[in-house]
DNA sequence: CCCAAAACATGATTTAAATCATATTTAAGA
DNA sequence: TCTTAAATATGATTTAAATCATGTTTTGGG
């Protein structure tokens, strides 16, 4: 569904969500933990996050990454993009390129509106709205 | 969605479902132009598949894969079952072992109607009512 | 019974994703 | 201004998926 390196941003996005504010910015050390991930590999694509403006980071001592409010604006989608890339995500589930509703594949119709949901949830979730709904954070964690 | 393998197989089952018969057998050498594959990985695939009674096989001449009027009752989901596993399909979005309707993750209420309309597509998909939908099959190939 | 044609089985190789390691840049604070 | 703490950038390594290659088994036909 997902590849795993869009599981761990989703999973970091999540927690910097949760956890992060303007003045309380979280060190990659201090979060990988709970993402299941290496401190390395971690940092590696919330720096992709962070570069494509989907996340926000400040240098030196003090540092760290956190979700600016505009960031918190920002869908599912906008993360999921950065690391697979526009066009994965919206690509024929069999990989056929000129797939379309002119010209579609053999499962287009049957697949499309199952696959047009799943992508409608991420486009329309924001990070904000994503954790509006967690009452209880401890069971979230580790991811 | 699903991988590279999963697509091939799903392909070559449609191209069976469409193109055979338990007396018009096809060769793997005739029919991996039509799925952009390699004739040996194709052959690698469809070996596994028939192994586990997805499709059928005849060695020797005259030999070669169909799909029997079992075959064809079969659903898209045994299809991809056999090459991504029980278990990948139906995995947590987020890859979380321990999500579940009692311990959801943090997408888990949010995305699972979508992922459930997916698999349930796949689940409910005979080959027989795949291909019964295709009017020109011509528009199709190669995929 | 033999030959050839096909699937079958298995292992090697290649490629891409994931992971690791390290050097560089930036900025706060003493 | 110096030190140190942090992200950043880049390249190397590892691992898993995809691909290739080759030998083995089965079976129909002469």
């Amino acid at each position: 569904m997902l590849s795993k390196s869009s599981k761990y941003a989703v999973k970091a996005v999540i927690y910097l969500a949760l956890r992060s504010h303007e003045d309380r910015k979280i060190l990659v050390r201090d979060m990988h933990r709970e993402v299941n991930v290496s401190e390395s590999y971690l940092a590696k694509l919330l720096q992709g996050l962070a570069r494509h403006g989907v996340i926000s980071s400040a240098k030196g001592p003090g540092g760290g990454f956190y979700l600016s409010p505009e960031n918190r604006r920002r869908t599912l989608m906008d993360v999921v993009s950065v690391i697979e890339g526009e066009d994965g995500i919206n690509a024929c589930v069999l990989g056929v390129s000129r797939c379309d509703a002119e010209n579609p594949c053999a499962v287009h119709h049957l697949v499309g509106p199952a696959k047009k949901a799943f992508n409608q949830v991420l486009e329309s979730t924001t990070l904000e709205e994503l954790v509006a709904g967690i009452s209880d954070e401890r069971s979230l964690f580790p991811l």
